[in-house]
This record gives structure tokens, sequence and C-alpha cells, in this order.
DNA sequence: GCGACAG
DNA sequence: ATCTTGTCGC
């Protein structure tokens, strides 16, 4: 029998992402998705690329897309959502928390980007279907992820210099790369998610962080959001 | 059993 | 994620 966590809310059961009742449900959900998911090279021509990201007040997430151009990485496009919170804060879990919102973000652009990249991991997870894989299977879209640090696995401190990576290992394979974005600045971690490998994955990080450390879509994203949640124009 | 554990 | 000002350093 699976044992319930706790009343992890009623939802209508109209959202892209169904809330779970059980922590055995959402593992199980996690591992079909993990069947769908395919990670080979971007086969295409990256004309728009999204970034997107969720900030909290209290009880209401906030999600936030920016679309941009790629090489120009200019900002055309934009979108703000907010929820109640409806799934706690678990690790590994991720995306059952903050997938709804950032479903709903990115939709709100009303324009198919060639990629998204999401704050935290993607193939680098426990079961390999973190937050950016699991989205990505939901969106039928290239995306990978990009998270502060890594979740599981170790990995060394890559050169100094920008461009610098690290494998990022669990146990004989490779899961994803610690990426120097800033000369001298602390590395970001990132992980191929869904129709996208990680060599390009790297590639796409680096060449959207130009000025900051985090890849610009995803930087815009985060302020975004984080205005939002503090009810601010943005 | 103990510690770790994206945001 | 979030609570929070100034401050040290390149």
């Amino acid at each position: 029998m699976g044992e319930i966590v706790s009343g992890w809310g009623c939802s209508g059961g109209r959202e892209e992402i169904p809330v779970p009742a059980t922590l055995e449900e959402a593992v199980a959900v996690q591992e079909e998705l993990r069947q769908w998911v395919r990670l080979d090279p971007l086969g295409r021509n990256v004309r728009y690329i999204a970034g997107a990201d969720a900030a909290y007040d209290r009880d209401t997430v906030f999600g936030a897309a920016v679309l941009m151009d790629f090489p120009g990485l200019r900002r055309i496009g934009s979108a703000v959502v907010k929820e109640p919170v409806r799934f706690p804060y678990l690790p590994g879990l991720l995306a059952f928390r903050e997938g709804p919102v950032l479903l709903r973000a990115v939709a709100g652009l009303g324009t198919r980007p060639d990629f998204v990249i999401f704050n935290g991991h993607g193939f680098a997870h426990p079961r390999r279907i973190g937050l950016a894989s699991h989205l990505g299977v939901l969106l039928d879209l290239p995306v990978f992820g990009v998270a502060d640090r890594p979740m599981i696995g170790v990995v060394g401190a890559p050169g100094p210099e920008r461009g610098s990576t690290s494998s990022l290992r669990d146990g004989d394979e490779v899961i994803g790369m610690a990426v120097r974005t800033k000369e001298g600045v602390r590395p970001v971690y990132v992980s191929a998610g869904h129709r996208i490998d990680l060599a390009t994955s790297v590639k796409f990080a680096l060449s959207t962080a130009c000025s900051y450390r985090i890849p610009e879509p995803l930087r815009q994203a985060h302020l975004l959001s984080r205005a939002a949640s503090r009810g601010q124009s943005g």
C-alpha cells in the first residue's frame, strides 16, 4: 500500500502535471516519463531560445519565461504567471512543485522556442529525470538544465578561465558538467534535459552566458519572477 | 543507522 | 526558495 505523505492539495485535475497524492505516485510518474526522454544532438538551426524560472511569496508561486533571439540575445518576449503552491519541496521531485507554473509561463510566450533552459537539473538526477527532462518531455521541446550546485555525483573544479569544464559523474557515467561561464566565478552545473545532448547543452550554456554567470534567458526569467513575487513592475 | 538532498 | 545591509575586493 502507498503511504500518504501529506495532503498535497486537491486540484481540479486539469493541470499539465497532475499533483501526485503520494511519494510513490510521483516516482511512478517520473519512471513513466523517463522512457520518453531522448538525449540526441539538437538537429536544427537555433533562432529563438527561452529561459524559465520560479519565485515564491508565501504560498504563491510565480513563473516567468523570457524569449530571446539567438545569437543576438535580444529579449523579444516574456510571460509571467502565478498560482498557489500545491506541492512541497522534496529533493528529486522539484518538477511537481514548479512544473505547472513553468509550463504555463513558457506557453504564455506564444511562440515555441528552439530550446528552453530551466533552473535545475535534467539528466543529473537520481532517477535521470530532473525538472528539465520532465518538462522537456511534456513540452516536447529541446531543453537542458542549469543548476547552482550538483544534486548527485562527484565533480572536480574546472579551470579558472571562462569555458573550462569538468565532468559531473555518478559512478562510471557522465551525467552533467561543471561549466565556468565567467572567469574566476564559481561554475554552474549543466545537464541535458530532452532532445539535446550534454555537449550541445554546454555549448549553448556558454554562448548565452556572456556578461554574467547565468545564461541570459534564465537570468532574466529569474529577475522577472523575483520582481513579480515581490509585487513590482519588473 | 547516518548524512546528503536541484529550488 | 526565503529571511536581509553593509561591506570587502577585483
